[in-house]
DNA sequence: TGTGGCGAAATTGCATGCAATCCTTTATAC
DNA sequence: GTATAAAGGATTGCATGCAATTTCGCCACA
């Protein structure tokens, strides 16, 4: 029963479906995360709820205001500029560690990926957003570093969370293209080509994104978290 | 009663006690963290102290076994390698955004910390590590990136946790000499100095650690936390 | 003496209950 | 009609209780 012991559990699960709920935009920033809907929608009491909370609130993507209960995190511009910044930084310590770690299957990976994309490009919005997002996240996992991949994570999802506060509806996010041309000078082990074209698509998407000041938006709680919830209770990752 | 909702709150003094506890080596890595022991210590039930565990876990100072209860976390050599690379390249960013935003007052800031350590210096041991920890996380609130002063604060911990794993006990670990060069160096606006003089700080604190592999230690709990408790029990910092 | 298994004690996982806090609505005065 | 205040409802903060799991000591047995 050892592997048992790595088995995400209940809370894991809680804090993945909503922190996907979040990055699909089916929960905008504002909105309200009373205890016990949740707890009711997902078949759990308020103490796993308040335990993912907690968690999503440690990684920027819930504000957590005492007696006053949680909401879906709304980053300031400010914030978003810091975060912004900071991403670019951090993710040129991905590429050049993913550079000296090249090797077939990492290139394996990363194509297969890619191909996920492209087959995601048409279909619903929401998830192509997530595969962008991911695909960052998949590059810091193949850095070898397990904290810097937790950081990419966090930035990467609260950049995710602030495109949904501040960019266009229909704005592409990640060019899949950018991807492609990452993906190939990673493969000629190019780290300075590499570099430049994330820095260069990073830049893009922070400008895309960083200039709507369009304020508030739907503050009630919807209960299109349904589909979510049902995987938690179902025991699905 | 706006201040108020910043007020620190029991979960928030309790991890801190129990941080601080674990970075001046009362609580070795290894050491069993029983929820109730620690409630009954801190004078509040097991709710607040498994939330602090859980906040420490994610800091990487707690290991968190399911089913199994909380343990100073022992990074392995291998973990520790990776966190103190990391460690300088989270740093030179630092370096560089505090000389960007040089001025009398944040130089006055730098100063004064460094007067304590001075003063620390022959006092009790644990306290002058702690503050070698706190230069650097002075540092990176200077730096004026929320996140990236988490991300500081979050190794340096960590960072600390490893000295005392694998340091020799007596090691100075952060030569004030050191803090007081690179200070000078922020001070004339020399970017280039103060990122060498850092990583050369960095890397000299990661060598004199990194070589011990010596095994094991006591893994019984200590009551030498009786002085962290009182404090959180009493309302204090 | 060493090993395997069984049962009791200790410890965590999670739910629930009660008190404290905050928010909203209604009532009352000006 | 506006503003202020008080009551009621909703929601969080925290403690406690019970079931499930693990750990450890004990004894049988090789």
């Amino acid at each position: 029963m050892k592997a048992a012991d790595k088995a995400k559990h209940r809370t894991d699960m809680i804090s993945s479906a909503l922190r996907s709920a979040i990055l699909e935009r089916v929960l905008m920033p504002g909105m309200k995360l009373p205890e016990d809907s949740l707890g009711e929608r997902f078949g759990v009491s308020r103490t796993l709820i308040r335990q993912s909370l907690e968690r999503l609130a440690a990684e920027g993507l819930v504000e957590l205001r005492r007696n006053k209960g949680a909401m879906v995190a709304r980053p300031s511009l400010e914030e978003a500029r810091d975060l912004f910044e900071l991403r670019t930084q951090i993710e040129d310590l991905v590429i050049s560690r993913v550079v000296k770690n090249m090797s077939p299957e990492i290139l394996g990976e990363l194509e297969a990926h890619l191909a996920k994309e492209v087959e995601a490009e048409h279909a619903s919005e929401p998830i192509s957003i997530r595969l962008a997002t991911e695909f960052h996240i998949l590059l810091a996992r193949l850095a070898g570093s397990p904290v810097l991949l937790r950081y990419v994570e966090e930035i990467g999802y609260r950049c995710g969370l602030t495109l949904s506060l501040y960019a266009r509806p229909h704005s592409t996010d990640c060019g899949i293209q950018e991807h492609r041309q990452i993906i190939d000078a990673l493969a000629k082990g190019d780290e300075g080509t590499a570099r430049k074209l994330m820095r260069h698509h990073l830049t893009a998407v922070a400008d895309r994104a960083l200039f709507r000041t369009e304020e508030g938006g739907p503050l009630l709680y919807l209960d299109a978290l349904e589909p979510y919830a049902k995987k938690v209770r179902d025991g699905g990752a």
